[in-house]
DNA sequence: AATGTTACCAACCGCCAGGAG
DNA sequence: ACTCCTGGCGGTTGGTAACAT
Protein backbone atom coordinates (compact mmCIF):
# COMPACT_ATOMS: atom_id res chain seq x y z
CA UNK A 1 0.00 0.00 0.00
CA UNK A 2 1.28 3.24 -1.16
CA UNK A 3 1.94 6.62 0.84
CA UNK A 4 -1.25 8.46 1.73
CA UNK A 5 -1.66 11.42 -0.97
CA UNK A 6 -0.58 15.00 0.57
CA UNK A 7 -3.34 15.89 -0.62
CA UNK A 8 -6.38 15.66 -2.59
CA UNK A 9 -5.26 16.29 -6.18
CA UNK A 10 -8.43 15.86 -7.50
CA UNK A 11 -9.49 19.12 -5.89
CA UNK A 12 -6.39 20.95 -5.89
CA UNK A 13 -5.66 23.40 -8.77
CA UNK A 14 -2.08 22.71 -10.54
CA UNK A 15 0.19 24.31 -13.45
CA UNK A 16 0.85 27.96 -13.30
CA UNK A 17 -0.23 30.08 -10.83
CA UNK A 18 -2.22 32.85 -11.56
CA UNK A 19 -1.27 36.27 -9.73
CA UNK A 20 -4.10 36.40 -7.18
CA UNK A 21 -3.15 33.47 -5.64
CA UNK A 22 0.59 34.86 -5.58
CA UNK A 23 -1.03 37.84 -3.64
CA UNK A 24 -3.04 35.42 -1.84
CA UNK A 25 0.29 33.28 -0.52
CA UNK A 26 1.97 35.96 -0.16
CA UNK A 27 -0.27 37.77 1.84
CA UNK A 28 -0.85 35.57 3.97
CA UNK A 29 2.38 34.18 5.06
CA UNK A 30 3.86 37.57 5.59
CA UNK A 31 0.90 37.91 7.73
CA UNK A 32 0.49 34.97 9.27
CA UNK A 33 4.05 33.12 8.50
CA UNK A 34 3.99 29.16 6.95
CA UNK A 35 2.72 28.12 10.86
CA UNK A 36 5.34 25.65 10.07
CA UNK A 37 2.93 23.47 8.10
CA UNK A 38 2.69 23.87 4.41
CA UNK A 39 0.20 21.13 4.13
CA UNK A 40 -2.49 23.14 6.04
CA UNK A 41 -1.73 26.48 4.49
CA UNK A 42 -3.66 26.80 1.58
CA UNK A 43 -6.79 26.02 3.18
CA UNK A 44 -6.46 28.47 5.61
CA UNK A 45 -5.25 30.77 3.47
CA UNK A 46 -8.26 30.25 0.77
CA UNK A 47 -5.74 28.46 -1.61
CA UNK A 48 -7.38 25.57 -3.95
CA UNK A 49 -3.72 24.14 -3.77
CA UNK A 50 -1.54 21.52 -2.58
CA UNK A 51 0.86 22.36 0.28
CA UNK A 52 3.82 21.15 -1.22
CA UNK A 53 3.14 23.60 -4.38
CA UNK A 54 2.18 26.85 -1.78
CA UNK A 55 5.55 26.30 -0.37
CA UNK A 56 7.60 25.77 -3.75
CA UNK A 57 5.71 28.75 -5.26
CA UNK A 58 7.00 30.90 -1.90
CA UNK A 59 10.27 29.64 -2.10
CA UNK A 60 11.56 29.69 -5.82
CA UNK A 61 9.22 33.03 -6.23
CA UNK A 62 7.16 34.88 -3.74
CA UNK A 63 9.69 35.11 -1.33
CA UNK A 64 10.97 38.89 -1.02
CA UNK A 65 14.37 38.23 -1.30
CA UNK A 66 14.23 36.13 -4.78
CA UNK A 67 17.06 37.05 -7.30
CA UNK A 68 15.56 37.01 -10.55
CA UNK A 69 17.27 37.33 -13.85
CA UNK A 70 20.68 36.23 -15.20
CA UNK A 71 23.14 34.81 -13.54
CA UNK A 72 26.87 36.49 -13.43
CA UNK A 73 30.00 34.99 -14.00
CA UNK A 74 30.68 35.19 -10.38
CA UNK A 75 27.91 32.76 -9.99
CA UNK A 76 28.49 30.55 -12.74
CA UNK A 77 32.21 30.49 -11.13
CA UNK A 78 30.52 29.64 -7.86
CA UNK A 79 28.28 26.84 -9.49
CA UNK A 80 31.02 25.59 -10.99
CA UNK A 81 33.32 24.81 -8.11
CA UNK A 82 30.74 23.74 -5.85
CA UNK A 83 29.09 21.21 -8.49
CA UNK A 84 32.55 19.61 -9.33
CA UNK A 85 33.36 20.02 -5.06
CA UNK A 86 29.82 18.39 -3.79
CA UNK A 87 27.39 17.43 -7.51
CA UNK A 88 24.05 18.02 -7.69
CA UNK A 89 23.22 19.35 -4.06
CA UNK A 90 21.40 21.97 -5.63
CA UNK A 91 19.79 23.37 -2.21
CA UNK A 92 23.66 23.41 -0.96
CA UNK A 93 24.87 25.06 -3.95
CA UNK A 94 21.88 27.49 -3.81
CA UNK A 95 22.35 28.21 -0.29
CA UNK A 96 25.96 29.52 -1.15
CA UNK A 97 24.11 31.97 -3.61
CA UNK A 98 22.23 34.95 -2.32
CA UNK A 99 19.09 35.16 -3.84
CA UNK A 100 18.97 32.23 -5.57
CA UNK A 101 17.10 28.81 -5.09
CA UNK A 102 18.10 25.46 -5.58
CA UNK A 103 15.70 25.32 -8.89
CA UNK A 104 17.30 28.40 -10.52
CA UNK A 105 20.35 27.08 -9.96
CA UNK A 106 19.20 23.44 -11.00
CA UNK A 107 17.47 24.65 -14.18
CA UNK A 108 20.46 27.05 -15.03
CA UNK A 109 23.33 24.54 -15.02
CA UNK A 110 20.98 21.68 -16.93
CA UNK A 111 19.85 24.69 -19.60
CA UNK A 112 22.82 26.76 -20.16
CA UNK A 113 25.88 26.23 -17.70
CA UNK A 114 26.21 22.62 -18.52
CA UNK A 115 26.26 23.80 -22.44
CA UNK A 116 28.41 26.76 -21.63
CA UNK A 117 31.45 24.31 -20.72
CA UNK A 118 30.49 22.05 -23.14
CA UNK A 119 31.08 24.34 -25.61
CA UNK A 120 34.55 24.71 -24.44
CA UNK A 121 37.07 24.77 -27.54
CA UNK A 122 38.77 21.49 -27.11
CA UNK A 123 41.84 21.23 -28.74
CA UNK A 124 43.35 17.91 -30.18
CA UNK A 125 46.94 17.45 -28.52
CA UNK A 126 49.10 14.65 -28.40
CA UNK A 127 51.57 15.17 -25.52
CA UNK A 128 55.02 13.90 -25.52
CA UNK A 129 57.36 14.23 -21.95
CA UNK A 130 59.16 16.93 -24.20
CA UNK A 131 55.98 18.88 -24.36
CA UNK A 132 56.56 22.22 -22.86
CA UNK A 133 52.51 22.84 -21.81
CA UNK A 134 51.66 26.59 -22.10
CA UNK A 135 50.68 28.73 -18.78
CA UNK A 136 47.44 28.70 -17.85
CA UNK A 137 44.74 29.98 -15.63
CA UNK A 138 41.85 29.03 -13.71
CA UNK A 139 38.85 31.51 -12.94
CA UNK A 140 38.80 33.90 -9.76
CA UNK A 141 37.85 31.94 -6.54
CA UNK A 142 37.18 33.80 -3.58
CA UNK A 143 37.58 33.75 -0.08
CA UNK A 144 33.97 32.66 0.99
CA UNK A 145 33.47 30.12 -1.16
CA UNK A 146 34.62 27.44 0.93
CA UNK A 147 36.18 25.97 -1.59
CA UNK A 148 37.71 22.85 -0.10
CA UNK A 149 37.92 19.30 -0.12
CA UNK A 150 39.84 17.06 -1.57
CA UNK A 151 42.17 15.17 1.13
CA UNK A 152 44.81 15.43 -0.95
CA UNK A 153 45.15 18.51 -1.98
CA UNK A 154 47.56 20.03 -4.99
CA UNK A 155 48.69 22.47 -2.92
CA UNK A 156 51.33 23.13 0.27
CA UNK A 157 50.49 21.59 3.67
CA UNK A 158 51.09 25.14 5.06
CA UNK A 159 47.86 26.51 2.82
CA UNK A 160 44.18 26.35 4.49
CA UNK A 161 43.05 23.28 3.85
CA UNK A 162 43.09 22.39 0.44
CA UNK A 163 42.31 25.76 -0.89
CA UNK A 164 44.44 27.30 -3.30
CA UNK A 165 47.08 29.98 -2.14
CA UNK A 166 44.79 33.00 -2.83
CA UNK A 167 46.68 36.08 -4.04
CA UNK A 168 45.36 39.46 -3.03
CA UNK A 169 43.00 39.82 -5.77
CA UNK A 170 41.65 36.18 -4.64
CA UNK A 171 42.66 34.25 -7.29
CA UNK A 172 44.82 31.26 -7.74
CA UNK A 173 45.85 30.07 -10.53
CA UNK A 174 48.27 27.19 -12.07
CA UNK A 175 50.85 26.80 -14.54
CA UNK A 176 52.41 24.06 -16.52
CA UNK A 177 50.19 20.84 -15.73
CA UNK A 178 49.36 18.68 -12.92
CA UNK A 179 49.14 14.93 -12.39
CA UNK A 180 45.72 13.87 -11.23
CA UNK A 181 46.07 10.21 -10.42
CA UNK A 182 43.66 7.48 -10.62
CA UNK A 183 44.43 4.52 -8.38
CA UNK A 184 42.59 2.08 -10.28
CA UNK A 185 42.26 -0.39 -7.32
CA UNK A 186 39.32 1.92 -6.75
CA UNK A 187 38.09 2.74 -9.78
CA UNK A 188 34.52 3.21 -9.53
CA UNK A 189 34.87 5.43 -6.31
CA UNK A 190 36.02 8.65 -8.68
CA UNK A 191 34.12 11.65 -8.12
CA UNK A 192 31.01 10.85 -10.18
CA UNK A 193 30.87 15.12 -11.08
CA UNK A 194 34.08 15.22 -12.66
CA UNK A 195 33.45 12.04 -14.83
CA UNK A 196 30.28 13.32 -15.79
CA UNK A 197 31.50 15.72 -17.48
CA UNK A 198 34.77 14.44 -18.33
CA UNK A 199 32.54 11.62 -19.92
CA UNK A 200 31.18 13.68 -22.12
CA UNK A 201 34.53 14.99 -23.40
CA UNK A 202 35.21 11.29 -23.77
CA UNK A 203 32.48 10.62 -25.51
CA UNK A 204 34.60 12.09 -28.88
CA UNK A 205 38.23 11.11 -27.14
CA UNK A 206 40.52 7.77 -28.03
CA UNK A 207 44.15 6.89 -26.96
CA UNK A 208 45.66 6.77 -30.43
CA UNK A 209 49.27 5.66 -29.33
CA UNK A 210 51.87 4.99 -26.92
CA UNK A 211 54.44 7.45 -26.28
CA UNK A 212 58.14 6.26 -26.02
CA UNK A 213 57.66 5.85 -22.07
CA UNK A 214 54.91 3.24 -23.17
CA UNK A 215 52.36 5.68 -22.08
CA UNK A 216 48.84 5.59 -23.54
CA UNK A 217 48.24 9.11 -24.78
CA UNK A 218 44.96 10.48 -24.65
CA UNK A 219 43.91 13.86 -26.95
CA UNK A 220 40.70 14.93 -26.30
CA UNK A 221 38.70 16.66 -28.32
CA UNK A 222 34.87 17.74 -29.25
CA UNK A 223 35.90 18.49 -32.66
CA UNK A 224 36.76 15.55 -34.10
CA UNK A 225 34.91 12.70 -35.01
CA UNK A 226 36.47 9.82 -33.44
CA UNK A 227 34.47 7.31 -31.54
CA UNK A 228 35.24 5.40 -28.48
CA UNK A 229 34.85 2.18 -30.37
CA UNK A 230 38.73 2.12 -30.82
CA UNK A 231 39.88 -0.77 -28.71
CA UNK A 232 42.10 1.65 -26.51
CA UNK A 233 39.54 4.36 -25.71
CA UNK A 234 38.63 5.08 -22.45
CA UNK A 235 35.36 3.97 -21.65
CA UNK A 236 33.84 6.59 -19.66
CA UNK A 237 30.39 7.34 -17.76
CA UNK A 238 29.25 9.13 -14.87
CA UNK A 239 29.64 6.41 -12.71
CA UNK A 240 33.19 5.00 -13.04
CA UNK A 241 36.34 6.32 -13.48
CA UNK A 242 37.60 6.33 -17.27
CA UNK A 243 40.51 3.91 -18.00
CA UNK A 244 41.99 2.48 -20.75
CA UNK A 245 41.14 -1.11 -21.73
CA UNK A 246 43.99 -3.46 -20.65
CA UNK A 247 47.23 -2.92 -23.20
CA UNK A 248 48.72 -6.13 -24.05
CA UNK A 249 52.19 -5.47 -22.24
CA UNK A 250 50.83 -3.14 -19.08
CA UNK A 251 50.34 -4.04 -16.28
CA UNK A 252 48.80 -1.16 -14.47
CA UNK A 253 48.42 -0.89 -10.91
CA UNK A 254 47.19 2.91 -11.50
CA UNK A 255 47.67 5.74 -13.92
CA UNK A 256 47.62 9.14 -14.08
CA UNK A 257 45.48 11.69 -16.11
CA UNK A 258 48.44 14.54 -16.62
CA UNK A 259 45.58 17.42 -17.19
CA UNK A 260 46.63 20.41 -18.64
CA UNK A 261 44.26 23.17 -16.45
CA UNK A 262 44.02 25.19 -19.22
CA UNK A 263 39.89 24.58 -19.41
CA UNK A 264 40.07 26.91 -17.13
CA UNK A 265 38.08 25.01 -14.55
CA UNK A 266 37.87 25.95 -11.04
CA UNK A 267 40.82 23.18 -9.97
CA UNK A 268 38.08 21.53 -7.09
CA UNK A 269 36.55 20.18 -10.66
CA UNK A 270 39.47 17.61 -10.60
CA UNK A 271 39.92 17.74 -7.14
CA UNK A 272 37.26 15.17 -5.94
CA UNK A 273 37.88 13.25 -2.62
CA UNK A 274 39.13 10.41 -4.14
CA UNK A 275 41.70 12.20 -7.07
CA UNK A 276 45.28 12.87 -5.71
CA UNK A 277 47.41 15.47 -7.52
CA UNK A 278 50.70 15.13 -8.08
CA UNK A 279 51.97 18.93 -8.27
CA UNK A 280 53.93 19.34 -10.86
CA UNK A 281 53.41 22.68 -12.66
CA UNK A 282 53.02 25.66 -10.61
CA UNK A 283 50.43 28.51 -10.08
CA UNK A 284 49.97 31.24 -12.59
CA UNK A 285 48.00 34.60 -12.77
CA UNK A 286 45.10 35.78 -14.52
CA UNK A 287 41.50 34.17 -15.04
CA UNK A 288 40.78 32.60 -18.40
CA UNK A 289 37.97 33.87 -20.96
CA UNK A 290 36.60 30.62 -21.30
CA UNK A 291 35.25 27.91 -18.85
CA UNK A 292 36.78 25.04 -20.64
CA UNK A 293 39.88 24.65 -22.74
CA UNK A 294 40.79 20.78 -22.43
CA UNK A 295 44.05 21.61 -24.28
CA UNK A 296 45.74 18.59 -23.24
CA UNK A 297 45.07 15.42 -21.20
CA UNK A 298 47.29 12.64 -21.13
CA UNK A 299 47.11 9.38 -19.56
CA UNK A 300 49.63 7.25 -18.61
CA UNK A 301 51.00 4.46 -16.42
CA UNK A 302 52.65 5.11 -12.88
C1' DA B 1 3.19 33.65 -42.67
C1' DA B 2 3.11 28.96 -41.24
C1' DT B 3 5.27 25.25 -39.31
C1' DG B 4 8.79 22.80 -36.87
C1' DT B 5 12.48 22.77 -33.52
C1' DT B 6 14.96 24.21 -29.58
C1' DA B 7 15.64 26.47 -25.22
C1' DC B 8 14.06 27.85 -21.06
C1' DC B 9 11.96 27.55 -16.66
C1' DA B 10 8.01 26.85 -13.55
C1' DA B 11 5.90 23.24 -11.54
C1' DC B 12 5.21 18.54 -10.35
C1' DC B 13 6.60 13.87 -8.74
C1' DG B 14 8.34 10.73 -5.72
C1' DC B 15 11.81 9.50 -2.49
C1' DC B 16 14.08 10.25 1.85
C1' DA B 17 15.26 11.98 6.49
C1' DG B 18 13.88 13.52 10.70
C1' DG B 19 10.68 14.76 14.21
C1' DA B 20 6.45 13.93 16.78
C1' DG B 21 3.40 10.97 18.93
C1' DA C 1 11.02 0.91 18.79
C1' DC C 2 7.76 1.88 15.65
C1' DT C 3 4.57 4.43 12.57
C1' DC C 4 3.02 8.44 10.52
C1' DC C 5 3.49 13.00 8.80
C1' DT C 6 5.87 16.78 6.92
C1' DG C 7 9.52 19.34 4.84
C1' DG C 8 13.23 19.12 1.86
C1' DC C 9 15.44 17.64 -2.05
C1' DG C 10 16.80 16.18 -6.82
C1' DG C 11 15.02 14.53 -11.10
C1' DT C 12 11.76 15.11 -14.59
C1' DT C 13 7.99 16.99 -17.25
C1' DG C 14 5.14 20.18 -19.74
C1' DG C 15 4.00 24.69 -21.43
C1' DT C 16 5.52 28.36 -24.01
C1' DA C 17 8.60 31.73 -25.93
C1' DA C 18 12.18 32.27 -29.20
C1' DC C 19 14.33 30.96 -33.15
C1' DA C 20 15.01 28.49 -37.61
C1' DT C 21 13.36 26.76 -41.88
Amino acid sequence: MGRAPCCDKANVKRGPWSPEEDATLKNYVETHGTGGNWIALPKKAGLRRCGKSCRLRWLNYLRPDIKHGGFTEEEDNIICTLYAEMGSRWSAIASKLPGRTDNDVKNYWNTKLKKKIMAGKVTLKTLTDNDTLPSISTPSLTNNQNVKTSQNSPFPSSQNQNSPPLDANNTFSISEKSIISFDQTHHGLYSPQVMDVVSQIGANSRIPNYNNNNNPVVSLSQEGSSSISDSSSIAMNNKNVSQPEQHANDDYESMEMLMDFGFGFPYDFANGPNCHYERVGELAPSSYPEWVDFSYADIKPH
